[in-house]
DNA sequence: AGTAGTTAGTTGATACTTCAAGTGAGACCG
DNA sequence: CGGTCTCACTTGAAGTATCAACTAACTACT
């Protein structure tokens, strides 16, 4: 952290308080309409779907975690919520006990079949329809490059 | 929300799950920044920002709520605690004594400046000089336009 | 004035996230 | 082998967010 500080320039400062206000208000957005019609969080939405698309439907944690964008004690408490309802499962596996390997039941793939098209259908109506094919292109541009800083190992 | 679901297409996919991960991970990092080095989560830091810059560093409530993209709710357990803090002081508004007016006090802006420069370099670090002045000014242009779907009162 | 309706903000219960500490399994090393 | 180290997760406590219910103040109508 150098000694003199490098305030922003009021071009940057306009585009960092728009992407401030779009951090704190689509995950929200987000969360609502997932929360009200599928009793579901993103976060859950994003777990179960995870499982759902590897083979077995299953994965350990830390690979959980990593796909969800979070930490893998967050992970532990929302899968044991989650085992609670009855959408996944968890057993240690055979190789290595130390690993959890967790596996979407069929109640939890149902719960994400329900619960797919109207968050596919709010993400639609609230980011690719806003955007044109060249602006989503670019979002994703923009958006590796910041992550690459954010969190330079793992790139996805 | 219609009969026939449109699911993403590959391309959209991609830049959503982008954005997604944009979501989950910038704000921990902020956060992470802004809780070590000074004690404060980003939202925090934003209200305390409004104030500061307000005329009489004060904010009647449901404006500061709009400024930092949060709820009345929300924010009142906030400011509570930044009021249990001796950074910010609330009092009724003469004009009308529904209104509660938020003001920061000189402790509180002391606060906000000894943080500043870290949150200020943070931001730089992660986002500005990770992209060019074109891509910010397209992040500008996406962010604003994702926002006015999600949120279509308040044009900022 | 009296009453119904609206607005601004607060509160309390519940749920969620985070952080630090803990457990138990495998790897390494003499 | 026995001890230490690291890894993969889990847990409990404390802090924070969210939702619904509530209070108090103003407004509008009669």
């Amino acid at each position: 952290m150098s000694d003199e500080v490098e305030w922003l320039e009021p071009e940057e400062l306009r585009s960092w308080m728009t992407l401030a206000a779009l951090m704190f208000k689509l995950p929200g957005a987000l969360d609502y309409q997932l929360q009200r019609d599928s009793g579901l969080t993103h976060f859950e939405y994003t777990v179960l779907a995870g499982l759902s698309e590897s083979p077995e439907r299953s994965l350990r944690m830390s690979n959980l975690a990593g796909f969800a964008n979070g930490s893998l004690s967050r992970l532990s408490h929302v899968v044991k919520r989650l085992e609670r309802r009855g959408f996944v499962e968890r057993r240690p596996s055979e190789d290595d006990r130390r690993i959890t390997v967790a596996t979407i039941t069929d109640a939890g793939f149902e719960q994400l079949v329900a619960a797919a098209p109207g968050h596919v259908a709010t993400v639609r109506k609230y980011v690719i329809d806003a955007l044109s094919p060249e602006q989503l292109q670019q979002l994703k541009v923009i958006g590796d490059q910041i992550l690459e800083k954010v969190d330079p190992d793992k790139d996805c």
